[in-house]
DNA sequence: GGGCGGGGGTGACACCTGTCATGGGCGGGA
DNA sequence: TCCCGCCCATGACAGGTGTCACCCCCGCCC
């Protein structure tokens, strides 16, 4: 397909993003741009597959934090249905850990909504044409950071510790000894160089870890 | 939409969001409307002052989570500043305590982004005609929730514990006894209902109490 | 085969937390 | 004026937490 049709057929993409009012103004901004053409708005990560095997867009625009499903899953989800089409996932938090589970589920793009409008059509333009786009701050950060330390049971343990219960509530949420479970703690408290579980689970959620 | 509006003269409208995707976005989707004009957009409460009294708008629409200065308190400094000029709270959280605060504060209308995107120039038509613009289903759990429970200090221990250091490192951030700082700590986590600081701590955070 | 890392578990120990009783000081409302 | 709520503080106590040593099982890889 060498389609260097500038005009002729514009490019479609799809928005996925839980917020109404931030999706709906994004579809405007991209519908005004004569080579875009918004074809499918989802609110949710588990409707991103559906709406694009209906709507056949170029590129999807997937928004990390979702209700249900999130970005990260259904960028891996859409990547394995349909392999052309390109992924952008634009995200409210520049958390090293997004930028590269994004890219390992194979998105090709990453913006933070902290970048300028103006720039949102442009990176749709470059995702589309085969390019890799992601804010060169970020990607040291994510360097800087490494990656997930933890193990998966300490990642599960961990963010059952989030909701703020007891070793007795994450014990009996996860089937498991209460033995066990701070045993997990304390490596994960220990690998993020924190003091109390609290202090770990903060880093972890900053990093992009959970 | 129909509006017949007798004056030719459009609504000055103030854009004040963190991240320039979404204003950006925003601020192109109310251009698009005949009857309104974005005259401004900064992107943090402490900036909302000074270009509120350069450009003189009619209603403000101001986001709550801002970096520097947060909405609320913007709100109340812009009502402060330039008392003809209405605002109407647009924020990402639907937490009943910032909508008490943003009326307490002199708003005219609290938007939370979920809303669809074509309702958001009725409701800034609407703050400018005058009238509040308020949730039905958020204000009924804005009575429902009660309002904070904390005295001043409970609040300043349990924010400070949000960042999962002991009781000794809240104690030197505040300048204050370990002693009395577990008592607040105990009190707080009582009005709460909650058995952990750390619950405590997600639980006022996810009223908006913090 | 032996080593290695992950998962699950037990027991013990020092330390931190949450609770309560109690006290003093300060300001505002009846 | 007295009373009440808030703030600060102390001391004591039960129970939760974080750490460590040590155990087993399993799968993988040199």
């Amino acid at each position: 397909m060498t389609s260097q049709h500038r005009d002729r057929t514009p490019i479609r993409v799809l928005l996925a993003d839980d917020q109404a009012l931030v999706r709906g103004a994004m579809a405007t901004l991209l519908d005004l741009e004569p080579d875009l053409e918004v074809v499918a708005q989802v609110g949710d990560g588990a409707d991103v597959v559906a709406a694009a095997r209906r709507t056949q867009p170029d590129v999807a625009l997937v928004d990390v934090e979702m209700p249900q499903l999130d970005g990260i899953s259904a960028t891996a989800s859409l990547r394995a249905a349909l392999p052309g089409c390109r992924v952008l996932v634009v995200t409210t938090f520049g958390r090293p850990g997004y930028l590269r589970r994004a890219m390992e589920a194979g998105a090709s793009g990453f913006v933070v909504k902290d970048t300028p409008a103006e720039r949102l059509a442009d990176a749709v333009r470059r995702v589309h044409a085969g390019l890799r786009v992601v804010d060169p701050a970020l990607a040291a950060e994510s360097l800087a950071a490494g990656q997930d330390p933890f193990t998966a049971r300490e990642r599960e343990v961990l963010a059952a510790a989030r909701a703020g219960g007891t070793v007795a509530d994450i014990a009996r949420t996860l089937v498991l000894s209460e033995g066990t479970v701070r045993n997990h703690l304390s490596s994960a408290i220990g690998k993020t160089g924190a003091r109390t579980r609290a202090e770990a689970a903060r880093i972890a959620e900053e990093n992009g870890w959970l």
